[in-house]
DNA sequence: GATGAATGAGTGTTCATTCAT
DNA sequence: CATGAATGAACACTCATTCAT
């Protein structure tokens, strides 16, 4: 008797949520090439065959390994909208956040910046980085805008303001070494908070 | 009648370099896996033998060619040292250099970016990496300090301004695409040097 | 309460009759190794456990696929035993409906020459194809014999004749790829008969 | 030093011309997917390297082995056309010689007749094979017509005529199994004759 | 009986490395 | 020095077969 299929269903995901996590942690360390499908066939205890079944092909399970990162970032910028406080309030509290899901999962997000290295050899995973951008920067710039009309922010250009703290946030995940939880990462966050121009009560 | 000695050197430097400038665009745009010793060698005019010839295996070659693009930054840190002008005068040389830099030769960085996204894969290199890091931190906090104490710079923790400087260069190296000479790099060097932070005249 | 026994083994047949005349065209369009169990099962609407379990693996169902054209070509040779007229009417009749089988069904005899064409694949099936021949053969020879004995034919060793006109209809179900209603056919059908010497009144 | 250009080319073509009878071999007796590149390197003493250096792919390898009989059964038809005596006698000629070569070569051609079989699958060869059948019969029907035309041969329709013993040379080949030299083959030959039409003497 | 998930042997292909010339 | 032919390890992918449910 076949299994009911609402079971299988499950299993099914179950295995291929494993699939996934591992296949992000080694891709992120080893880069594409040197992660076979049977090193994570083996890594994530399921038969290499399955690999494909699952996902057809490495390529698809990269690429979607890939989009699970990109769609953890994409919720991370929302954040800014359902949070309590003044614009800046709300920034800081993004900058936070955010900083620290980068830093707590650098792994995680090395494979995002390893598609922004190879854009000619992923170029659909390219686009659907451009369109996370393009979110974001929507999600974000009214907020800035909000913080200039009351003075909270001086008055700089938001695109500039926005791509800048894109930059540094991607730019902290690959150069900064220091572990989680270290007293610098404070400081960090002070630093993308600065990117935003806020003005400071003594100055006002 | 054998080639004098310094002939044949020449030559063989000149053949070395080319190969090198080809091997910096090749692995840079296709990573390294995707770039073959014999695209190399078609792309460079050398012959298939003589690339193993002259750096003993794929290896070697990668690394030297990261070497290169690393020096070269290596080089342009040392810029604000010889420099005419107050400390926030060579911190914008500087910064306004740097961004340039990145921006023209974009290309060549992704090869930093790659290896840096790859720490287990090039341990090597990544030593050379935090050397250079080190070094350029040695070369800018001075002038920090400097700036800080005539007035210019707000004090904030130099290891701090470094350290988020340096993650923003990487990180609009990454992320931005924008063409070389768009006015908005222009923007993105004042933010660059807004992270240092600068006291405005007005604020005085 | 079970199936009566009768209801389920008609079941059964059916299925199997399905399977095989799915797998007879997906083996002569596409050879042994791109005809996928997968396939089979797809194409005849069964599940892709069954086949295996019916015909225990794909060698065995291949085989029992070839034998149904082997057994449907069997069976028109014998056709000339039961068949009113002349000798020589009785061989053109026999041409006339094997050549008319042959093109028609091209695709279904195709499997027989894979078969013929890789003889140390299949050992098994190159007997039944040997038997095959052998039955055919005796049961044309006697025909052939009484015609010459009654003047229609020519005296021509009926092995040879026999041997000849059995490549013949091989040869066009491989080589000649006009549409099955041409009237080229009825030429073909006549150089059938030419084979087996008939004697025209005229020469008489 | 490398070796002088001819040296190597000739080396080359020979390694080439050995490696393609292994393969015209192994493909006709256990067909295109039974045939693993490392059986054909093995049995040609070469490393299953070179075969992809040399052919490229499996593909391009089978296609060049299936040519070479191609060509060769080409060559045979001209023959016809360089043969004193009178247009039955080169006939007669032709249907000897080409029917030994079917029988002595019976495995060469054997690779025609699977890509013959397996038409969907080598639609590049099927054109190959489709020119070669209209070259042999405009090099074949004017030694017909010429034997009509002085009574040599029944006035039957050229085109008929030539498909039917193109096809029974084909058939002969798949379907009989007798070993080279036995005296059977020289019946064949005559049956092959036979389905020319020619007019005996004691008819005339 | 019936299903399709799971397994892993087998193959084509790529490519770094070696080495004869 | 220079060349490119030769080798074979390594990998993605396919698919027949098994078996739990």
């Amino acid at each position: 008797m076949p299994r009911p299929k609402g079971v299988t269903d499950k299993l099914r995901d179950e295995k291929k949520e494993k699939i996934l996590t591992t296949a992000i942690e080694l891709f992120s360390n080893d880069g594409y090439h040197n992660t076979t499908i049977s090193k994570i066939a083996q890594a994530s205890g399921v038969s290499f065959g399955m690999i494909n079944y699952y996902f057809e092909n490495k390529d698809n399970l990269f690429k979607e390994a890939v989009l699970i990162p990109i769609n953890e970032l994409r919720k991370s910028y929302f954040l800014i909208q359902n949070v309590d406080g003044s614009a800046l309030d709300r920034i800081s509290e993004m900058v936070r956040y955010q900083v620290r899901e980068f830093t707590y999962n650098k792994q995680k997000f090395a494979l995002v910046h390893y598609v922004l290295g190879r854009q000619n050899s992923f170029p659909e995973l390219m686009q659907e980085l451009f369109a996370f951008f393009d979110e974001s920067r929507d999600a974000v710039i009214p907020v800035i805008l909000e913080g200039q009309k009351i003075g909270e922010l001086d008055e700089v250009d938001p695109e500039t303001v926005f791509a800048s703290y894109f930059s540094y946030l991607n730019g902290i995940a690959i150069s900064v070494f220091d572990p989680p939880d270290h007293p610098f990462w404070e400081q960090l966050i002070q630093q993308g908070i600065h990117l935003f121009h806020p003005i400071h009560p003594s100055n006002k």
